[in-house]
DNA sequence: CCCAAAACATACATTAGTGTATGGACCAAC
DNA sequence: GTTGGTCCATACACTAATGTATGTTTTGGG
């Protein structure tokens, strides 16, 4: 049980020493779990980044466990409302497709910390329930905000679920096999792409 | 050193052999990275598993790193090797897509360990170069293989490349996202039939 | 039976990381 | 200016894990 110790709101930007808050700590761990995972978050590394000591973590934080849920808390909060900005716009279907389609792919290439930061998460998740528990509520919410789209290429409920289901797998498997790779720009754009006319081409042949 | 005089009755395991090779530590370590990823590899653990001390696994691995440096090793030779086993029979199109289909989907997810450890050595890339440059090897690998049934349904060199990677990724993000969940077994079955759907529908339409 | 090497046990040294207890600097309010 | 709360430093205890050095047992070949 993780005491909910407030967020004090440093208004006080004294020159010398900034006061550290909850989430410059957090930002901090995201630094750090993008690198080495979740097993490699160390209290005193994160001390060292911030230039202070572990006094200062154990002041805004109970202990490891506490710092490790607040993350994923915030992870979890962060994808879910994140989804309100990719609501469809209501355009061409191919369109907004295509949209969905770079934002999940090349967007997601670019964005290299994040990208990271979901990997872990995700293993994580392997052997720990709440990050499993997170992990499944995220991916649930994004498959069945992409059903809203597919419903327009598809008139079978269980075949506008699968579709989506696909393409987010799709996607995912994506992030974990061509990060980091040395020509992935292109070859991600090229996948992207032909995931797009795999869609499309998806339309109502049963 | 007052200890008792009888003669010492350790390694009582089996009667007549309990001598350990380097494969059975090995396969011990198998059970921990796919428990726990590479970063919850501990000697001691593994030694507690083998019924042994840990001055039995410094007489078979110089250290920590030796044993990581065999583990990945072995999973590389072992990946490519059993690609020969899965060559394209010369059969029907359809058929062998969706037994290759079968073979990455269902059968993979009925070997919960082979499939963790996979996916624990794929997060280990992240951050080690020797095992990124593995996974690399088997990814390309695989897909350089599928390439051969895919240029039966396409006759575009670019094309055929793109389809293999796109249903490479595809089944890797499906055993990342629905390893472990509740109802996969079904889920898991029907996203196959889709993609071999998919794969056959791309037939040429350039 | 004997012996050398293989296979494992035991003990110790060392390091890294967590958690806790306590003290101190700093600011705001009264 | 004194009091109290916030934020961080310092020092200590404790655990887990690696590696090393050396002793002990087991095994196969002569």
């Amino acid at each position: 049980m993780t005491d909910a110790r407030q967020t004090t709101r440093t208004r006080r930007k004294n020159p010398g020493k900034a006061q550290l808050t909850r989430d410059d700590w957090l930002d901090a761990a995201a630094g750090e779990v993008a690198a080495g995972g979740f097993s490699h978050l160390r209290v005193l590394t994160l001390a060292k980044k911030l230039g202070v000591t572990r006094g200062s973590f154990y002041w805004h934080f109970k202990d490891h466990e506490d710092l490790v849920v607040s993350f994923l808390d915030r992870w979890r909060d962060r994808r879910l409302h994140e989804l309100q900005y990719w609501k469809p716009q209501g355009g061409d279907v191919e369109t907004e497709l295509r949209q969905i389609l770079e934002l999940l792919l090349t967007d997601a290439s670019r964005n290299i910390r994040r990208l990271q930061v979901e990997l872990a998460v995700r293993d994580f998740a392997r052997r720990n329930d709440y990050a499993a528990d997170l992990v499944t509520e995220v991916d649930e919410a994004r498959i069945n905000q992409n059903c809203e789209l597919y419903e327009r290429l598809s008139s079978d409920p269980q075949r506008i679920r699968d579709l989506s289901l696909l393409m987010y797998v799709a996607t995912i498997g994506s992030q974990v096999v061509l990060t980091g790779k040395k020509g992935d720009a292109e070859t991600i754009r090229r996948v992207e792409d032909l995931m797009a006319r795999v869609a499309l081409g998806q339309r109502d042949d049963s």
